[in-house]
DNA sequence: ATGAAAGCGCTAACAT
DNA sequence: ATGTTAGCGCTTTCAT
């Protein structure tokens, strides 16, 4: 290891002990709040200032076993979902003294490798937004404390929103406009909310379409997340007989995606064509027509999960404990992205 | 310090030895791929294995005095520019073999809290967009490696994208359309780029507003780099007389605010208002119309960062070094929500 | 209240 | 090739 990497003149709480003319321990308990006369205090202070030091966080943890930061691993910081995410968390540990480091693994292959470098880093907790759902390496990590969040894995805390509640509500509202013929634009089917929203779409919306006497699977497109997915399974579902009047999607990316694809095929929203986002991301109302969708509430989201963690992670490791599953629950915000339809 | 939130198990160097059956020494030299008989190396492999064993990060770190990891401090994950700078600079460090901890810095104080924390942690080079140009708190950060990215710090390596260049491409295909009445959607003039990007604007429209006899501080409105800004600045341009026909930002999250505005007061994009943005986020060409936009290659700049950041971590410390700047190009991008004035 | 000293888990220099 | 050991920078008994 090439050593003219270290920092050379970084002091230690050696040197600030001989420029303060005081033992070692002394320093240390001034740094941390112990028993000190107001006299060796003020010289220890001094010393700091005059030497600049920075107490070494690496060699604290080492000896305190505990570093005070939560890992956070989530699969696309890109994603506003996840990036919102990521910002409450970060703000609700900064609250309660605790620093984050957050991974962006966009692959399974990589999210395995940060869970490792952040088990590694002896983070004191993790929260976890895994890939899929069988995620085996997480037995492997040790006992961190580990609470995943907008997924779910055996035997782990979890929390999520209420997806079944959020596309229930939809569909109702959808109907009650008047709708019958309604389109999904579904999400991967190994994430857990992906699959409770296509499940109860196909719970509410199969009787209607059997009365049409048209197959679901017709009215169904399977995709990701993003904008891209969103613009090709409408343009997939613009051509079913009958043509379906309203669509509800996955995700608010998929739905601005679904929007594109109406604007380029001169489909009206929403007197042609109604469109349901999910997530109610920032960006929702910033589009035109402004998005009706599912808010998730983010932040409190982060805010349990935060919670959570610190809960477990004061807890001894050896006491029993049932994993806790929190649902928060979801509301539909009607903007201007739905209406009756046309015909 | 709460002695029972230390993993009680986690096994060290010195069980794998016992349970090996070889000295610390050797389980080190597997660890860091040094001479090791065959037959003992898969001993330890095994012993490895059989505990579960992972190396403690902290006390390596301690003891090689470095950590390959690199800090990265932006202002705001939730901002897609920086939550896509972000996302490849962990991918390009990743390349190196380096993390990333990324902090999301909200204020200026928590700006210098992000960079403390950092530094204590030893990271071995500080990726850096600062709030303000005047961060004194960044001298008092020891040596570490540090490169400033999108902002300027006097004395450090700056990475940015010609933003000049950018606006007077604009301003040109603008005025080649037929445009000479141009609005501008300033950002905070204490960030760089903003600074730049009004000064330009100002340096070649000027003169146009002054032969159709109006001042051009009635054609700028200043805000920060979001959503609502370019809202409000866009219904306050609209009400001057003569009303431009476009309008230039400083970003491309003002421009899809503005986007919101014109569709709010019943002005048409591209016929009644042309709008451009600035960096090209992945949304620019989702929102409708498609945003036409500066592109700035983030990818680019993230790679510059890093591997900049690199070098001077590869390079004796006291060796003499002018700072380094790197302006990367920028290039208009042509979409749907510029065209020829309608009058 | 303070100093001396042990030790957190690891690597690297030194012996063998 | 392998074992032994000092020490990275810090906190925390244990004496005093």
């Amino acid at each position: 290891m090439n050593d003219r990497s270290a920092n050379p003149a970084a002091p230690s709480v050696r040197d600030v002990a001989l420029e303060a003319g005081v033992s070692v321990g002394t320093v240390s308990r001034v740094l941390n709040n112990g028993r000190v006369s107001p006299e060796r205090r003020a010289r220890v202070e001094r010393a700091i200032v005059t030497l600049n030091y920075r107490p070494n966080a690496l060699a604290r943890s080492l000896r305190t076993h505990q570093s005070r930061t939560l890992g956070l691993v989530i699969p696309d910081i890109t994603n506003p979902f996840f990036s919102e995410l990521a910002y409450h968390v970060e703000v609700a540990a900064a609250e309660a003294g605790y620093w984050v480091i957050v991974g962006s693994a966009i692959t399974a292959r990589r999210e395995r490798e940060y869970l490792e470098a952040v088990v590694e880093r002896r983070v004191d907790g993790l929260i976890l937004v895994p890939h899929r759902r069988l995620v085996d390496h997480v037995a492997s990590l040790g006992d961190v404390p580990l609470v995943v969040v907008d997924r779910e894995i055996e035997g782990f805390d979890v929390i999520s929103s209420d997806a079944r509640g959020g596309t229930a509500a939809c569909i109702a509202y959808l109907t009650e406009l008047g709708h019958s013929v309604i389109g999904c634009v579904a999400g991967p089917q190994d994430v857990l909310p992906a699959r409770q929203r296509y499940e109860q779409y196909v719970e509410l919306v199969e009787p209607l379409l059997r009365e049409a006497g048209v197959p679901v699977s017709d009215y169904v497109c399977f995709g990701q997340f993003d904008y891209r997915s969103g613009f090709e399974a409408l343009m997939t579902l613009a051509g079913r007989t009958p043509r379906p009047t309203a669509v509800v999607t996955s995700s608010d990316q998929q739905a601005i995606g679904a929007l594109r694809a109406c604007a380029n095929i001169g489909l009206r929203v929403p007197a042609d064509m109604s469109i349901v986002g999910f997530d109610d991301v920032s960006l929702a109302e910033l589009v035109e027509p402004r998005l009706t969708t599912v808010h998730q509430d983010i932040e409190s989201m982060a805010q349990h999960a935060v919670q959570r963690v610190l809960e477990r992670l004061a807890m001894p490791r050896d006491s029993p404990h049932t994993p806790h599953a929190d649902v928060l629950p979801t509301e539909l915000v009607i903007r201007d992205s739905c209406g009756p339809p046309s015909a």
